[in-house]
DNA sequence: ATAACAGTTGAACAACTATTCAACTGATGA
DNA sequence: TCATCAGTTGAATAGTTGTTCAACTGTTAT
């Protein structure tokens, strides 16, 4: 087998170990929602709001109060959170609640904390 | 109370969810390293690269070679990746074989693709 | 009707980030 | 010693992203 199929200008690859991760690595779909869904945690917003929302649900202006920030930009962010399917809303007069609709949410959190205390 | 003390420009408030909420909510540091480590799995290049560590150690090149990408490119994520504390390598010869060094990755990934299964 | 208010949205701007390129380091072997 | 090769690094560039601002919905109450 020639090295003219490998891409990398190099000439020692290992091509028993390349080959057999290549026939296990998942398809493009996967790793683009996963990197898609670490990226929304990935912000210390949208973290503090997935924590608010843990505690209670809350209107748009509790979550802009607890954060310290304006409106516009909390309800830019929720609008991420909502298409993204992590969070859900419902309207009640004029006012919108807010409430977590993953329970992974919490699970990856509570990993990502473990990672944090460990490695202090 | 006056409502002077929130930021936010609205009228009603539900003082005591946001005062709650405020009681429970971790301080910044947390939530900047939170932020910080799933930011670092947000990125399709780091994710497909710490999913190929999680199959063997891999020198630079068969990592480019298994990504279909540069030498260059790959070894700017794995200097984050190490920096990060993620990742770790050891030298022989002239090859640097990277490896994982933190067993919460494989524990996230693992919720992450949950969460994308539930999603579908 | 219309005023008031909670929330949304698009455009603009600034800050950040991933890849490329080229120059570099450090180890090997001729 | 010198050429070669694996890997690193900094600067430059193009693309992305978070916040702000201003204009807009939709609901309530007068």
């Amino acid at each position: 087998m020639s090295k003219n199929e490998f891409i990398c200008d190099c000439n020692i690859i290992h091509e028993e170990i390349v080959k057999k991760t290549l026939s296990k690595m998942p398809d493009e779909y996967l790793f683009n929602k996963l990197a898609e869904f670490f990226k929304i945690l990935g912000d210390t917003t949208r973290a503090r709001i997935l924590f608010a929302l843990d505690q209670n649900e809350m209107c748009v202006c509790d979550i802009a109060n607890v954060l310290g920030m304006s409106k516009s930009s909390i309800s830019h962010q929720l609008g991420i959170l909502r298409r993204s399917g992590i969070v859900k809303c419902r309207r009640v007069g004029k006012e919108v609640y807010y409430m977590l609709d993953d329970e992974h949410v919490q699970e990856v959190f509570e990993v990502g904390i473990e990672h944090i205390e460990h490695r202090k």
